[in-house]
DNA sequence: CGTCAGGTTGACGCGTCTCAAAGTGGGTGG
DNA sequence: CCACCCACTTTGAGACGCGTCAACCTGACG
């Protein structure tokens, strides 16, 4: 059975966007999302590709409109940590530096509406609403960091893989998607990354869960069974 | 040798506060000042003071005048994952939650400056500056953060040991601490919880950075011996 | 039906954790 | 001023979880 995600969602505008409810431009009235759509541009990228790379010059802002992408960092000899998981409605660029802090890639095809910097932050500038939401999503993001360094410093790979799990399952939930069962477009190589394990040892975990009756493996998601003993696991 | 860390610096008004270039305020004029120093009020916070605890209601922000605390997640079976230590200039509070996403307390001597919520939210409501003052502290943040958990997911101890020391030196460097000397206020068991490892294997790994000349173990801090090697284990 | 990328499984080794004991320095009270 | 105490740190020995290396499986696609 092959899961989908958000598929097919389209727009016309910014007004009737199928974000507008969740992302930056949620605090804007009518008029100010009119001048940031003159701004914006919606670009697409195919799965695999890199919409931007670490240590490069930051010269745009995004807004995911569809799809998913990997965040993550590289060390020198090739070990990578995905730092998150990034969702329609999620904003990238809140650092703010001038070089981009990390990498991002396209799982899977995806829209994004892009900003340059200096238009956005012209735009920003003298707009406390617009700055406020900025620093609720960068709020967001920040207590989403410190879990995850919880994640990756305490706990065991069953718990990684569980809470991992749990989290995305309410990641989803939260920009509406609905079902008994959880697409996981991401690779099992990117779990392992994004968790701080290799790829055998999410594999093994996987397997493990699915003996113990807590979830039951699909090609491209799962289903959760136990999903008690999985939140059990996720906040021990 | 005992090491110490910006002891005996005294103000007494905003205008000449310790803190005044690097802090919150940094972004404020003179007017604007007075109007905040009439919204915060001065506390300390003797050695081992638990300043908030996470899951508690926020009722203020902070901002550190002096000493340096660790932020802390706890999981309910007693782990404890350090996910930051403050020194002065730093912001407490910038998630915006309601509730403390996680404790603070005092590693040695602190003085804060306490704002209420409320209070200081609407100080910012409608000042643009600050706002994006706030913004610049939450994006330093975020990098911080999302280095951590390259950190925590994918070094070696060894490397782990290495990347602290050079960060710390940095954080250091940065609000203006000179001296051949590095000061470690903070014991082996609050390190072990900042690098996910224990307290023995940071021993260990203190010991042998000594053994091969890397860093001289003094009490209350290390000198730093062979900066290039250590560098090099941090970004490898 | 062959190919290929991604996923799973197994055997083994290593790095870090665990448990235990001894060392060290600062502070206190006699 | 010394002796004791206590918290913190260091060191050691052994166990174990996860990583490594290698082989095999599976499903999608041509």
């Amino acid at each position: 059975m092959k899961v989908s995600l958000l598929e097919g969602s389209r727009w016309q505008t910014c007004a009737d966007c199928a974000v507008r409810g969740f992302a930056v431009c949620a605090a804007l009235d009518k008029t100010e999302l009119w001048e940031l759509a003159s701004l914006s541009r919606h670009i697409q990228h195919e799965q695999g590709a890199t919409v931007f790379a670490q240590a490069t010059v930051a010269t745009s802002f995004f807004s995911v409109l569809e799809g998913v992408l990997r965040l993550y960092k590289l060390l020198p000899d090739g070990r990578r940590q995905i730092i998150g998981f990034a969702l329609p409605g999620d904003f990238l660029g809140l650092a703010g530096s001038p070089q981009y802090e990390f990498s991002a890639d396209a799982i899977g095809a995806v829209t994004l509406c892009q900003f340059s910097r200096a238009g956005l932050a012209r735009f920003g500038e003298d707009r406390p609403r617009f700055l406020r939401r900025i620093n609720e999503l960068a709020g967001r993001e920040l207590t989403r960091a410190n879990e995850h360094m919880v994640l990756l410093g305490r706990r065991s790979a069953e718990e990684k893989v569980a809470s991992f799990l749990i989290g995305w399952r309410d990641r989803l939930a939260g920009i509406g998607h609905v079902g008994e069962v959880l697409p996981l477009p991401m690779g099992r190589l990117d779990i392992a990354d994004y968790l701080g394990l290799t790829i055998e040892t999410v594999s093994r975990t996987f397997t493990k869960l699915e003996r113990d009756g807590v979830i039951r493996i699909l090609t491209g998601g799962i289903s959760l069974l136990d999903t008690a003993r999985a939140e059990a696991l996720s906040a021990a």
